[in-house]
DNA sequence: CGGTTGACTCGCG
DNA sequence: TCGCGAGCCAACC
């Protein structure tokens, strides 16, 4: 498999993740392995981290209401902990020492971002 | 070109 | 319940 190829590839997983987490609405989050399997890539969890990590600088990516499988902050290994639980406390989430209760604040995507996300709406609306 | 790394997960004890 | 270890997938080095 060309380089290249790989390299367009992974650039578009990375439009997929933005677009899907620009998705969430304020005061609910999602888990990476969600965001993984939406952006098409199954298992891909950690890539996702990996994405938003470049992202953070972007204003307009809601990157606090991404968490981990278990509800808790993974962010605090950056030291970007404190700043998201702030966030999202903000956003009116519930963060205790437990984490957050994803049966209380995680979100389903709804059709209309199913539907972005199926017809690789991305490259428009991702820059 | 092969080892390392990490904003992850899941299964097992 | 709660660590812990072993997969996972690319980007990086």
């Amino acid at each position: 498999m060309p380089n290249d190829e790989r390299e367009e590839r992974g650039r578009r997983f990375r439009d997929r993740v933005l677009l899907i987490v620009r998705a969430v609405p304020a005061g609910r989050v999602v888990t990476y392995g969600q965001v993984a399997l939406l952006a098409g890539s199954p298992g891909a969890a950690r890539r996702v981290g990996a994405a938003l990590r470049g992202a953070a600088e972007s204003d307009d990516v809601p990157w606090q209401r991404v968490v981990n499988a278990s509800g808790g902050i993974s962010t605090h290994k950056i030291g970007a902990g404190a700043l998201q639980e702030a966030l999202l406390r903000l956003e009116g989430v519930t963060v205790d020492a437990s984490g957050i209760d994803l049966r209380r604040y995680g979100w389903t995507p709804d059709g209309d971002v199913l539907e972005a996300v199926a017809t690789d709406e991305v490259a428009d609306d991702a820059l």
